[in-house]
DNA sequence: CTGACTGCAAATAGTTTGCATGACG
DNA sequence: CGTCATGCAAACTATTTGCAGTCAG
């Protein structure tokens, strides 16, 4: 989904286009990595001057709850957020290093939840998965910084 | 591994045995559910009372460490607690409800981690996964108190 | 115009740290 | 007895809420 796109499905739920949501879609649109909350505030403070990081989260949750952003949790407890790419059912492979996130659509679980479902009984409603691990560019980061 | 072994495990380490790990230890030990660290503090303070929430907190970090108990982390972003009932690579299945926690095993999940390693140039290192939903006895009790 | 939005300050939740006292081994 | 453990208080991080002023539509 294009930035125009988003703006105008922004309009169209009833939400304002203040230049502070522009600045903060404008960031995540262009990063490739998940950003923290802090993270947003820090580089949009450089394109919008006095942006308070309340109006970041309350954004923030704006894009999630339309669907616009991924929020993922890392292993810290913390939240990060990233563009949704796709609308389908799919998981992210995280770089540790970087906070690259790479998408993924196809997990194949159904045949492990509908096993898991009969052994235990539970009514499976979700999943969560994703990967770690390095991205390219950090490998080669980290064996150079090594020699 | 039984609680007696837990102990001596921790003496062996050079952990000293007092009475309030004992009681968290017991706590853990005995709850199907996963336990925030608020949790056990309130369910600890009727063993032993006057235990500070910052010890639940220090024994927690030594028996995640020693991998005694596992780390969960929630959708909220909160760390919950469960004995660590076997060693090997497994996963869990969470009831959203009562916070009932079962294990299991096999997730066959290696055949995706190599085909994705190769299609991104990264080196996986790790994954996470984990299925939400209701145990058989929240379902009963949630449609009971529905008539 | 006016209701939605913003930014400040303060509150809250979860967790960690510094330090003096206490008790395990 | 010495060292590690405890519990209090305070600090800290991430996030949420109340409120008065502001602005997009």
């Amino acid at each position: 989904m294009s930035e125009k796109k988003i703006l105008s499905l922004l309009r169209e739920k009833g939400y304002k286009l203040t230049p502070q949501r522009k600045a903060i879609m404008k960031t995540i649109f262009l990063s490739p990595h998940h950003l923290s909350p802090a993270d947003i505030y820090r580089k949009v403070s450089k394109i919008y001057r006095g942006i308070g990081l309340v109006t970041v989260y309350r954004t923030l949750e704006i894009l999630v709850k339309l669907g616009l952003v991924c929020e993922v949790h890392t292993e810290k407890g913390t939240r990060r957020y990233i563009l949704r790419e796709s609308k389908k059912h799919h998981h992210h492979l995280i770089c540790t290093e970087c906070g690259r996130v790479v998408y993924f659509l196809n997990c194949n679980l159904e045949n492990l939840a509908s096993r898991l479902s009969r052994e235990t009984k539970f009514e499976i409603k979700s999943h969560s998965l994703e990967f770690f691990g390095r991205c390219s560019e950090c490998q080669k980061r980290l064996t150079k910084t090594l020699k």
